[in-house]
DNA sequence: TTCACTTACGAGACTCGTAACGATC
DNA sequence: GATCGTTACGAGTCTCGTAAGTGAA
């Protein structure tokens, strides 16, 4: 079955004439008569009654309300498709760790503000676990953390690689750290540091 | 939009897989892959994460309900026209005048039961102005009556000749009107006449 | 290398508009 | 004769399966 068969059908039934119904498709009346027949054979049911005015048959009774739901269907689930590619998405949530919130989001929200002004954004800035944890509950669309390889593997979000950041060690110039050039992660249990509290992601890697 | 690029997708949403979907749907991936293509195409909207595991898109996911919707309607329509097509209509309403069930009908009757043994009959015996009320109100499916100029022009229901009946005169045989081989209508109005009451086709004919 | 999706290709089917045809008024 | 739906025809497009290509694990 093509849609566009259901249209003609519709056209025909509403405007009682192959011709009227060609004009408001913008195509031949030969061309609405094939679509007819297509449907008619495919149904193996005659839908109209071919005398000097058009009337519907029984079988054409029985299908026009699902005709006028499938095109109607179709035609919201194509404007809805169309408005979110044009980025008329009423509201877009976005929670992102702190440091994000701070250095990377404000240029790229400037921008995205200007190429999408109809978007009302919310911006929450919260450590990885939580911003997960909202995520999967669908209380934002979309969340900026720290790479998590448990993310990875799970089935329900899609996850994509934004850049490549090194974590740097801050120290006292004379701490004994300072003779490395990159701090191995063993050297760095053996002594006391200062991270962030249970929830973020840098806890998480420093942890393990 | 064809039909089976939407069984195709929705087979895809549902198993996960493009050649899940394939199997299902009878047809080789290659096909699927295209049919997903060319609805993509048509909603200028990516369907589809095309990761290891397939996972819907947002555009996907406003889709899925619609198309599973549509689907449905029109196995729906499909099947009731099917089920109407093969006699599977459950009651069959007959409003018919007196003369046509006596003789008429029984026969025709007895054939059709015989024929669409599941259709459950409803045969009333009418006279013609009363049955095509009923018709038109939808208390009955068909009504066989008289011929009635006034039917013809009517735009809501279908009319079929059935067949021609000569209208016979009966009279005491040294009655005046004998002498006419065929019984002008002028002449009979000269009369005195035994017809039906009001409300049938024959005291219509008459009066007219 | 295997597995899964995409792409190239050629055969066949489909769809369209034009135009001829048929029926009805 | 005018109007309206159907049918024939040829050009162009689409769709399919096969088979080769591509990318990830």
């Amino acid at each position: 079955m093509r849609l566009e068969q259901l249209e003609a059908f519709l056209a025909v039934a509403e405007t009682g004439s192959f011709q009227a119904a060609a004009r408001r498709c913008g195509v031949t009346q030969s061309t609405v008569s094939r679509q007819v027949q297509s449907l008619e054979s495919e149904l193996d049911a005659v839908l109209f009654h071919r005398t000097t005015q058009i009337k519907l048959t029984v079988a054409g009774d029985v299908l026009l309300p699902r005709a006028r739901r499938i095109s109607q269907d179709w035609q919201q689930a194509t404007n809805e498709i169309a408005d979110l590619m044009a980025g008329k998405q009423p509201e877009l949530c976005v929670a992102a760790i702190h440091s994000v919130c701070a250095y990377l989001l404000p240029t790229v929200l400037q921008q995205f503000c200007q190429d999408y002004p109809q978007v009302q954004m919310r911006v929450t800035a919260l450590g990885s676990d939580r911003a997960l944890k909202v995520l999967r509950d669908g209380l934002v669309d979309i969340v900026i953390v720290m790479d998590n390889p448990r993310l990875t593997i799970s089935t329900d979000m899609h996850v994509q690689t934004l850049y490549e950041e090194p974590v740097e060690v801050l120290m006292a110039a004379d701490h004994p750290l300072t003779q490395f050039e990159i701090v191995p992660w063993d050297a760095l249990t053996r002594y006391p540091q200062v991270v962030f509290k249970d929830g973020y992601g840098m806890q998480r890697l420093v942890q393990e």
